[in-house]
DNA sequence: CGGCAATTTGAAGGCAGTCAATTAAAGTGG
DNA sequence: CCACTTTAATTGACTGCCTTCAAATTGCCG
């Protein structure tokens, strides 16, 4: 919403890095990757970057032609939606070694970064003329495409449901996804968090002290939690 | 949630339409679809039905394993999640022409005919390895899923806005793909509207009431509406 | 016409939003 | 390193939309 400052890069990820090593080094192994030598080096000549951006800084705008799509290599991409009474929404969240921007022809969202992030371009038609011609590939962008839907579809029902339970389920997704079992540093902020579960910040900050009142969680400061009790947190959940 | 009573079948549709048939005819232009001879001969031996399903009854069910995807020939099919508590939530509907059950291995969401229903049963590992040869139909996949995830987000933002905004949105969405302009017959129940809506029928009811009060729609029964005043309805979306 | 299911309407309560003010944290410049 | 500015987060009081519970009405099908 406002400005940019720029600065440090934050992250791993030399310049030197491929699509396919970072597929393969970031992508834990429950998600489906390429495996090929002879996809490698295709793939190579269709990328671009990985590209540095400012917490807050625009990568794709809303109805921009979607030419590329893109793959997060360090810290987190948010993608919005801005309706025109100013209201802002989160879609959702991609941390390091997800693919996003897969979804249409045009950008139905805008891509920004919600954290210093470093972001690899790759080019959109030669990943798909690739993907016509090598079925490992287009294997995997369905895979990739069915797994956004599911994500897609688990956030519509979590809307259904009340702030304590978006909160917990939010709060177990994102330390499952970042690897993190009972600590949570929060990457974005409380902003983020509440546009992306459909609440207000206040609500939000009312939801995360009463679970630290009822001693599920606590909090070191208002961007690190420990979960205390991960069975209560998992029950809220339903 | 209830017992079945079976009887007609509710439309066209010979038996002895084919996959291929079916897409060709019942798709509409602007979706994407296969147009290759040498495709249909495969893609006939996939195939199984279609079957007529009763109202209510089970097409599917959340956590089976998903050996089939389906293809609504007629009639309207929602797909449900269930909670602990009794609640549902209806996440999408289908109808005819429409793919479905593309998402995972195992099915995270029942299916069910909304009205009576004739679905055409596709063998899912079939068309996967025809994929696999075929870059044309995966492709299609590809765009079906990709489809269905741009409207699982779009449903997932629905959930933010109020009663009138979602309901005005989901009239205009659906009148628009049964490519009726101006009246729209609803084939399914309040109740389905409501869990799909993330309302409860009361709230469904009074919304549409005023609606009806403010001069938008019109009713004759229930089921049966009018857009009186498509401008206004349009302005409530946003 | 009767019986059941679906829809509508009413009244009261709860959860989250809004508005407003305070506190904490982080960045800036001297 | 500290004072200052700016941003982020918390807390409180009140309002409003939607839900819940209850009852009446309508529509449908045998």
């Amino acid at each position: 919403m406002d400005a940019t400052k720029n600065g440090k890069p934050p992250g791993a990820a030399s310049s030197h890095n491929r699509i396919f090593d970072v597929i393969k080094t970031l992508q834990s192994s429950p998600r489906p990757f390429v495996d090929e030598r002879t996809i490698k080096g295709a793939l190579s000549a269709l990328q671009r970057g990985p590209i540095h951006f400012c917490r807050n800084n625009v990568i794709a705008c809303e109805g921009d032609a979607a030419d590329y799509i893109f793959l997060v290599v360090s810290g987190v991409v948010r993608t919005c939606k801005t309706f025109q009474n100013g209201t802002r929404n989160v879609v959702a969240f991609y941390l390091p070694g997800d693919l996003f921007g897969l979804d249409d022809q045009k950008c139905a969202l805008s891509a920004e970064a919600a954290t210093d992030a470093m972001v690899l371009f790759i080019k959109r038609s030669g990943l798909l003329s690739l993907a016509a011609r090598e079925s490992r590939v287009s294997s995997f962008l369905l895979a990739v495409t069915t797994g956004e839907l599911r994500r897609a579809r688990e956030h519509g029902l979590l809307m259904n449901r009340n702030a304590k339970c978006r909160v917990a389920t939010f709060l177990t997704d994102l330390s499952k996804r970042l690897g993190k079992t009972g600590s949570i540093d929060l990457p974005m902020s409380h902003q983020d968090i509440a546009d992306h579960l459909g609440l207000t910040i206040e609500t939000l900050s009312r939801t995360i002290t009463g679970l630290e009142q009822s001693g599920v969680i606590a909090r070191a400061s208002p961007r690190t939690l420990t979960v205390r009790n991960q069975y209560s947190l998992t029950r809220l959940m339903t």
